[in-house]
Formats: structure tokens, C-alpha cells, sequence
DNA sequence: AGCGGTTTCATAACAGCGTCACGGCTGGTA
DNA sequence: TACCAGCCGTGACGCTGTTATGAAACCGCT
């Protein structure tokens, strides 16, 4: 009978603890095996054993990191006005990823070579951003908004993404106020799926 | 007296060109040293006699593929109808974008990972989006337009950009007619800049 | 309890990477 | 013509992810 996989939770939780903070810490660059292993007292066979090897091990930070994503995002308060809301969500969007931007790399920078998340994976990304999709459905119901084929959302994906990776990766012009410039960019795109009205 | 610097410029041009066609044919981890040496028939000391390293090297393909970005949205004609130039523009964007896509991952997606572009050649960034301000300011002084300090063009090249990056990593929902949704959205963030008029 | 099959993980090696010290060759300068 | 700064080929160093090998630990079974 073939042995049931026992492998070594601790081991594990260890490894995935300490890449992380290598990723969060030092960046791409400095999450190699060898300095992994050697940091979680364990030889660089152990993550093969794991996870099948280094993209494996990147696949579990990837899920990990939309899991937070989606969980800063599910934590925003409804205020009763979905424009508003759709705002608020942008912004704490953008609070997530520069409180790590480096995992922010992994997730759409493609910040480690050899890693190229599967479908499985991807469809993780898009559950963190049911919240998004509620606050537009939410709108399209009252009257709010214009969106008839849910292209609404992804231009809010996209108007947010990018804006947080021209920041990231220093695209931006400088001296401007980012988080005054962000959130007047969301407010106009969004004002654009705004069915007009009488105001 | 030193001797002024002959660089062999058709080894540098040959480098530089077998450099762009691994990189775009093959992605940017087909582009190495070694490889590259070998297919110019040279040997990788070369790239840093010339370049000063694989760093150095990158950033001319950096600024090579902001002169291309350049050139095309350059190309797109006036129509005379501001929000319609953005639009279009948007459109040149993505096809430039389509076009090769590894250089656009150089560009934006730090896809190799000893390059980080310096001040100087981020200026070349900016250049190319020139045709961008151009329209926008055009917008303004004709009235179509409420932009009144600058917001107006980030916000633009941030949902242009976001959308090319998620579509180029494959984070879009499959089957989605992404040129339409595209341009609807591009279309729909424009709006959301521009002066109510009485249509 | 003890055995056998199976998995985990340490050791060590391999190929590939960017980088650089060394040194021969080249070609403009004096 | 003699010189010598600069280019670039050779070879090495330390790093990377990956893997063949083998020992030890564990499970179910008798």
C-alpha cells in the first residue's frame, strides 16, 4: 500500500512564512532557494518535495496574496452610494498593494521568472474581486449605472491596476500628489458608467 | 593620449538587433548573455565593452521601444473631435502593445530582473506619450474637456495601461471580445472627463 | 512486535546564468 | 615607427534552479 503523503506541516508553514518575508522584505531577487532553505534549517530538496519546485512554492503566495487582496476589499464599508463605493474600493485597492508592493509584483508583475500562475489560479484572482462586481451589479440595479455586459468592470480593473503600477514602478510623473490625482482619476471614470441625472 | 573610443558599430548593431529578435521571438528568458554573444558571433565581454552590461544593454531596447510607441501614436491622425483622438490613441496603445509584446513586458512588466530604467531614460517614457498631452490640452482649450491640472492624462494612461497588462498576463475572464470592451471603456473613462453638453 | 513498501528530505552534482580579471591584438597618436 | 589605450576572446567565480542518489522515518500489515 502506498504510504498516505504525511508531509511536514511545520516545514511547510516555516517556508512559505519565510518566503514571504523575503519577497515582502527584499524583493524578487533575494527569494532563492538556497537562502530559503538555509533560513527554514531544511535543503532546498524540501521545497521540491512541497511544492513541486520554485513556482509551486510562488503559486502558494500568489493565492495567498489575492486571498488578502480580497479580504482588504470585502472589509470596505457600503455607504448606500455605489459611485462612491466603486471610489473607496479603488482606494483600498491601492492601500494593499503598496503595503506590499512586492507581493503586488508577483501577483501581476511577473516579478519571478519561472512562474506563470495556471487557470486555477488565475480564477483566484478574479474571487477577490467579487466585491467590485457586487458594487456594480449593485448599481446597474438602481439606476446608477449604464454597464448592460459587465465591461464596466473591467475598466474599473483596469483604470485601478494601472494607475498602481505606473505608481509602483515609478512611471508617474514626479512631484505629483498620487493619492489626490488616483482618486480624481477614479472619480472621473466612473462618473463616465454614471447614467446622468438631474443633479 | 587615449585613444578616442571605435566601438565596432556594426557588432553593436548586430548585438542590439539579435537582442530585440530573442526577446521578442522567445520572451526574456531566452535573452542571455551567452546566447546572445554566440548568435552575434561574438563573445559576452562585448556587451560590456559596449554596453557596460546586460543592464545597459536593456536599457537601449527600453528606449528603442518607447521610440516605437512613439512613433505610432504619432501616426494617428486628428479627426478634429478630441474625446475620438483619445480613443483612437487608446487603440494605437494596445496595437503597439499587441504587436510585441515581450518589449512591452521590458518596458513596464520588469521583465528582466537586473534592469531598473534610470531617470533619464523614464524621460523617454514621457516623450512618447507627448501625443497624449497634446490631445488632451487640445480638449481643454476647446472646452470639451474639465481637466485643469494634469490629472486628466494619468488617469488616461492609467486605464490604457492597465487594461494592455491585464490582457497581456491573461487576467481578463476568457472570452471576453477584449477590442470591444476595450474601446467601450476607453470611451467611457473619456467621458467621464469631458463638459456636459447638451446633445 | 516486526517487517516491507513508500515517502521525505539531505547531500552533492550539473547546466546555465551575469560578471570580471587577465592578456593578446588592433589601430589611432605622437 | 613606436607606443599604448581600448576592444574583446578566454577562462574562472559565485550564484541560480533542478535532479540523481541514498539514508532515515513512517505507515499498514501480519
Amino acid at each position: 500500500m502506498p504510504r498516505p503523503r504525511t508531509h511536514d506541516e511545520a516545514l511547510r508553514g516555516r517556508l512559505l512564512d519565510r518566503a514571504g518575508e523575503l519577497l515582502s522584505q527584499e524583493g524578487a531577487g533575494a527569494l532563492s532557494l538556497r537562502r530559503l532553505a538555509t533560513d527554514a534549517a531544511t535543503s532546498t530538496t524540501a521545497v521540491y518535495s512541497l511544492f513541486g519546485g520554485k513556482p509551486g512554492l510562488v503559486r502558494e503566495l500568489y493565492v495567498e496574496a489575492f486571498h488578502r487582496l480580497g479580504t482588504r476589499l470585502r472589509a470596505v464599508a457600503a455607504t448606500g452610494d455605489p459611485a462612491e463605493d466603486l471610489v473607496r474600493l479603488g482606494v483600498a485597492y491601492r492601500a494593499s498593494a503598496l503595503a506590499d508592493p512586492h507581493l503586488y509584483a508577483v501577483m501581476f508583475g511577473g516579478a519571478i521568472p519561472g512562474f506563470d500562475p495556471d487557470d486555477a489560479a488565475v480564477e483566484h484572482s478574479r474571487a477577490a474581486l467579487a466585491p467590485l462586481l457586487g458594487v456594480i451589479e449593485t448599481g446597474v440595479r438602481e439606476g446608477v449605472f449604464t454597464d448592460t455586459d459587465g465591461t464596466m468592470a473591467v475598466g474599473c480593473w483596469g483604470i485601478v491596476h494601472g494607475l498602481v503600477s505606473l505608481e509602483l514602478l515609478g512611471n508617474l510623473p514626479p512631484g505629483l500628489d498620487v493619492a489626490a490625482a488616483y482618486e480624481r482619476a477614479l472619480r472621473a471614470n466612473t462618473a463616465g458608467w454614471t447614467r446622468p441625472t438631474g443633479t
